[in-house]
DNA sequence: TTAAAATATTAGTCTTACCTAATAAATATC
DNA sequence: GATATTTATTAGGTAAGACTAATATTTTAA
């Protein structure tokens, strides 16, 4: 039996959710994912600076989702999501990395070039889109990223924790996904010909600055900074 | 050689044209339409109908429109598209098309459910978006209500103009698209297993009211009205 | 524990894209 | 051609979602 993250059997498809703005949604998917990256809490600047906003402005939208209970706020402890708001960020995020596989498997789009466009289809508003899309693509367990796509009940298979930083050396790993999807990072990545499933080999580790010597594939040697072997997730 | 509708061979794509907002998207659209409709012309009331809107708030937007030179404004003679804003509007009908053959080609939609998804999907922006879906769907001449879809140089087939209407008595014919997309109408076609490609003999006409009786495919004898027999195109 | 720094919050503005009500202009009808 | 009707336009207003500047509250650190 597969392990998944957390139980939530709820569809998240269901009629009786309200729908949100655009920008609302933006904010939920937000809140989602820094508390989801565990160490910040998703207070007003934390929530602005990711989303390129003032936070006076962000307390605006705090009190509007407060008041339409998709969540919780609390000037020290910041904003967390209700269950409905977890239930609207969950099909926010399925549909974003539904569409990243679209584009990746089916128009041929390279990983750094999908994100952009994925902002705008995760919006797309319909009843049974998402599952009509998962079915099309073979329910796709990850993005092309490595990041694990909730299912249409929420669920979702546990994301790899271990970064290439944690290899030792001498052993060899494969490449699972990434924690860092800027584009700077992918097209980097793209010139080093590494992709999922990309075999890395860590050849030695320079404990001064936490940098890496790696084989690519067969032959290929690289040095790496640590910033990139602690953005690499791996197994 | 396939005869063409018009004649611009400038790339729907190109970098240099600046991006409009949904709204603006949406009345150069409604322009488009209109203007293609033959008879009336795109002023300020009939847009404002067409779009649900106020025609004060069109007045608003025709001076917006004009500001950006993407429609020519006359008080009598009404809005009419320049260069740019039919490049800008064709991309979009392309694009709705596009994502309508999606829709109903791959992922199972009927032609009634797909019109609303397309109206949110017609506006997502990305360089050469369009032309991948294309590629990916085959290029496509018809949508699946039988519209010509505009290549990537804004070139369309043309659309075919006799309606069921024009069909004499005792002759078959065969549907090629619809001329009305609303919902209740495809629903209706669908009940009465009407699709793109399906053979019609015409029993007889009512002279008094422009009433037929068909014969569907095989068997199947209906008596439609003559609203109905305008709304469906043939060959 | 108290001053400095960081965060949160309020108040007031702005832009987009709508609206209503009132007025002006064009068209249609007698 | 004068009047009724329809259409166009202006003026002023609203809601969403952003902003800046000023103020209040926490947190951190001396």
């Amino acid at each position: 039996m597969r392990l998944y993250e957390r139980s939530l059997f709820l569809s998240l498809s269901n009629p009786f959710s309200m729908k949100q703005t655009l920008s609302e949604e933006n904010y939920l998917k937000t809140i989602f994912h820094i508390g989801r990256q565990g160490q910040d809490k998703a207070s007003a600047t934390t929530i602005a600076e990711a989303l390129g906003n003032n936070p006076a402005s962000v307390i605006d939208m705090i009190k509007k989702l407060v008041e339409k209970k998709l969540i919780q706020y609390d000037k020290t402890r910041g904003a967390k999501l209700t269950e409905k708001g977890l239930k609207a960020a969950l099909l926010i995020v399925r549909k974003h990395r539904l569409w990243e596989v679209f584009l990746h498997d089916k128009l041929g789009y390279h990983w750094d070039e999908i994100h952009e466009m994925a902002e705008q289809l995760e919006h797309i508003q319909h009843d049974d889109l998402a599952d009509r899309l998962d079915k099309f693509l073979g329910f796709p367990e990850y993005d092309p990223h490595g990041d694990p796509i909730p299912n249409s009940d929420g669920q979702m298979p546990r994301i790899p924790k271990k970064t290439l930083a944690e290899i030792d050396p001498g052993k060899t790993c494969q490449v699972l996904g990434v924690k860092d999807t800027s584009t700077a990072f992918l097209q980097y990545l793209l010139q080093l010909n590494i992709g999922i499933g990309t075999k890395l080999k860590v050849k030695s580790k320079i404990e001064f600055d936490g940098s890496m010597n790696l084989t690519i594939g067969k032959d290929t040697e690289v040095s790496v900074s640590k910033k990139f072997v602690e953005s690499i997730l791996v197994a």
